[in-house]
DNA sequence: TCTGGGGTCCTAGGACCC
DNA sequence: TCTGGGGTCCTAGGACCC
């Protein structure tokens, strides 16, 4: 029998890390990815920048008034998309297994490996340097017998760590990382295990699944009394794969005029649909998302009969979304398109294909997505040109 | 402090069907 | 007529993660 052994594969301070490598005059500043906008937040920090108490999702202003001399520099997706499947080339080479989780996250199931790579912390140390050589980023790597305990391993010894957990020493290091850091609970769950008069992992191992269940909920319940043994609480998916394509904006000034709102719609919904193309798959459901300037935030959603097939099909349907949960004048600070059940296929599941009006309206757009993307020209469908110039 | 944007998963209630 | 139970789908909201 074959010991399990996962790694998991964290690069450091992604996207300051990949703005350095660009811009190496970059090193010496108090160096955060995000806005300039005064309703910006931060996108990423660097560790110089931690170390002034800056961490991501922070106001730019609060980060501002920690250092006031920080350099915020706009993020660049395509770029450190292109670096990350660099990374992620490099991480196929060590295992057949390869899952990614995030832009700058995977793990490995290095099971097996050994007589190729190595013992596990030979096979980490080899997998680092070959990343840092290649690429010039740095990584830090988390090994465990479970991906649970990999990820936090990677997580205990960073930046530029290497942590094995092994199978023996697992209770104790999910002891020593403590509740506050449990992976996957976060400040509501963690007043709620607070509650229930639960200070320590310890004693949350002491509780049954059934009265962690009923206590917590189904989910959580089970997730918390696998977690705290060490075990996979079976919530890091086979294969990720896209079930939902959103966009959102949050605005620089509150707006309350219909005709902008509208064409923030259409332009979304042209967004929106034009990335289920590209990504080949197909969407039942669309939904908007609405924010009011006191954050009281909405979300409706419609799956209609018919299929969805044009970018214009879903501007209609989220113009009609809109008035559901706003009124004229009403001021909003966010506004947001998206679509939801997305399965794969550029074909729908069933229904009147050739009777169906969007059909023509579909076939047209995927031209101008074609052009636009084949082209440095920026082609948009007519009807978003005429919108966008009156 | 005055709160981004892109996601995943879970829960609970209601509609509808058998 | 005052009333079961199970299953599935849809909707809205929320926790959590990077």
């Amino acid at each position: 029998m074959i010991e399990p052994v996962f790694f998991h594969v964290d690069l450091d301070a992604f996207y300051a890390a990949v703005e350095t490598l660009d811009h190496p005059e970059y090193k010496d500043e108090v160096l955060v990815i995000g806005g300039k906008s005064h309703r910006s937040v931060v996108a990423a920090a660097s560790y110089k920048a931690r170390t002034y108490g800056i961490h991501s999702a922070m106001p730019m202003g609060q980060a501002l008034r920690l250092c006031p001399h920080l350099l915020a520099v706009p993020p660049r997706m395509e770029r450190y998309s292109e670096e990350s499947r660099r990374v992620m080339a490099i991480l196929s080479r060590f295992s057949p297994s390869v899952q990614q989780i995030s832009i700058d996250e995977a793990f490995l199931d290095m099971s097996g490996t050994s007589r190729l790579f190595g013992l596990p912390r030979e096979a980490g140390m080899l997998l680092k340097k070959t990343v840092k050589e290649e690429t010039g980023l740095v990584i830090s790597v988390g090994i465990g017998a479970t991906r649970l305990i990999a990820k936090m391993a990677s997580d205990y010894d960073k930046p530029d760590g290497l942590c094995r957990v092994s199978p023996s020493k697992q209770i104790a290091f999910i002891d020593a990382v403590g509740l506050k850091k449990l992976w996957g609970v976060g400040k509501v769950t963690q007043q709620a295990i607070a509650d229930a008069g639960i200070k320590t992992t310890g004693e949350l191992r002491g509780w049954s699944k059934e009265r962690l269940q009923h206590r917590f909920g189904n989910a959580m319940g089970s997730f918390l009394y696998h977690a705290v043994r060490g075990e996979d609480p079976g919530i890091f998916p086979e294969e990720s794969r896209s079930r939902s394509i959103s966009t959102e904006t949050t605005f620089n000034t509150d707006v309350s005029d219909e005709e902008i709102l509208h064409q923030v719609l259409l332009s979304m919904s042209h967004e929106v649909m034009a990335r289920a193309l590209d990504e080949k798959v197909m969407a039942r459901t669309i939904a908007i998302k609405v924010r009011y300037p006191d954050f009281t935030t909405y979300t409706v959603q419609t799956t209609p009969d018919a299929p969805i097939l044009s970018a214009n099909q879903v501007y209609e349907q989220a113009k009609g979304l809109l008035a559901q949960k706003w009124r004229a004048g009403m001021p909003i600070r966010l506004i947001g398109v998206g679509l939801h059940q997305v399965y794969d296929g550029e074909r729908p599941l069933q229904g009147e294909l050739f009777e169906d009006p969007h059909e023509k309206e579909r076939t047209l757009e995927q031209v101008a997505l074609t052009l636009s993307k084949s082209g440095k020209h920026l082609v948009k469908a007519a009807s978003l040109q005429e919108k966008q110039q009156g």
